[in-house]
DNA sequence: CTCCCTAGGTGTACGGCGTACACCTGATGC
DNA sequence: GCATCAGGTGTACGCCGTACACCTAGGGAG
């Protein structure tokens, strides 16, 4: 063991180890036990050693960023832009959830990372394919927000927050506690209905899946209109 | 002076002047200079004196959000769903705005603060009011997403990030360099177009506002012709 | 009037963080 | 065989949140 630790010791680090390292602790661990000490404790390394290929810990968050976004797969060329759009958004959101840290990291980051421009020049070539004018595309663009990255901030989505991943089990449904029920009845009323209905789904009182398709096709079929119709942004009188 | 700041010393701390100093901070010097020492030395207090008021600062956080979610105001009753919850949205987008280390904080706490509870609870009350189900205004307020509450996750929004409000004027359109805008010809596109479009409605590249408003027309367009037609969430068959 | 209780401000201290800076070391090129 | 230098090391600094013991002023209760 000791010839194996050395062995790894003699792996010589590179900003590629540091930051796929950096990736798996913060997938098994969470985002906030992520310390430039930590993972340098789990790459058999004194901290200082890191600043070698990275040049703090903001760029180490911007190399992870790049790592998970470029585990983002092509779309499919050729295909028609509204499942293409859709399918690749979905396959985002897919690698997004291996990585639960990172759509928090994103948003908090300065963010024109290389990987992230790279899938977002995809996306809008796609819809330019589809005839989209430049204008429309943009707007769109804006109007997907995060959700073209795959997540959606929900407001509500109690896993990803502080960066557990040690997946707690989905919590019972857990019903708010009655005084505060009587207080927000509307919201009470909605709880109580997602619960007692097919908690099957995924075990816990809403379908997270479901949602964002939800909200994601409603966006499409919005667009498609608007597409349809040859929309052009209202010229304002100069 | 000296009596001056006798005055104040003697004005006796609270949790209320606690979060409301907070506030200020994080508005004029960002969220990223809020710690508890900067707190206490403009109450003119020594740290440890806050946990008096707050247990810790992850609460104070939730308190932050609850002062500003608070300042949102009533929506108009007994009008149609659609211009009230519209409307409602656009003043919380006005809030949001005077606040803009709020977004990210929200984002990143657990977030079941009362007063956040109490404006979903007002915005789902207004579309059941409407004559939504409880189905249908369930997965509208996921559709909507963070953007019920005035924000949307832009994605690019240089400003808001790292909490800075020092507002640096908007810089000058930047144009990404050209060899950056080789790599990604879609994104050249939008930004240039964006830049040269007319500059005077922001003074920066694309306008804010517009976008906002594009996608929750988009989406509150989108839900009206769902609820037309008497939307009902599809049974998966047990 | 005295005593004690308690709410609220204080001081010190600890462990963790990011990282500046000087240092060492072993492979590589001449 | 010696210089160079990429890359790992050690120490130290200043910031952070906050535990814990302490002090103090004000207000009932006896």
């Amino acid at each position: 063991m000791a010839e194996q630790a050395e062995t790894l010791r003699r792996t010589p680090l590179s900003r590629d180890r540091v930051l796929r390292a950096a990736v798996a602790l913060a997938d098994e661990a969470g985002i906030e036990s992520l310390s430039m000490r930590n993972l340098a404790q789990d790459l058999g390394v004194v901290p200082m050693a890191l600043y070698k290929h990275v040049a703090n810990k903001d760029e180490l968050l911007d190399g992870m960023i790049d790592v998970v976004v470029g585990e983002i797969g092509a779309p499919e060329v050729g295909a028609d832009w509204k499942p293409a759009v859709r399918q690749r958004i979905l396959s985002a959101r897919e690698v997004l959830q291996r990585h639960p840290w990172a759509p928090l990291a994103i948003e908090s980051r300065n963010m024109a990372t290389p990987a992230v421009l790279a899938y977002l020049d995809a996306v809008i070539g796609t819809l330019r394919a589809g005839g989209f004018s430049v204008d429309l595309a943009h707007h769109v663009m804006h109007a997907m927000g995060s959700r073209v990255l795959g997540f959606s901030q929900e407001l509500f989505d109690a896993d990803r927050r502080a960066g557990r991943s040690g997946r707690t089990e989905p919590a019972p449904p857990a019903a708010l506690p009655p005084e505060v029920a009587a207080m927000f009845p509307h919201v009470a009323e909605i709880a109580m209905a997602a619960s007692h209905d097919d908690a099957s789904v995924l075990g816990q009182g809403c379908d997270d899946q479901f949602e964002f398709e939800f909200a994601l096709d409603l966006l499409l079929d919005g667009i498609e209109r608007l597409h349809e119709r040859g929309w052009a942004s209202p010229r304002r009188p100069h």
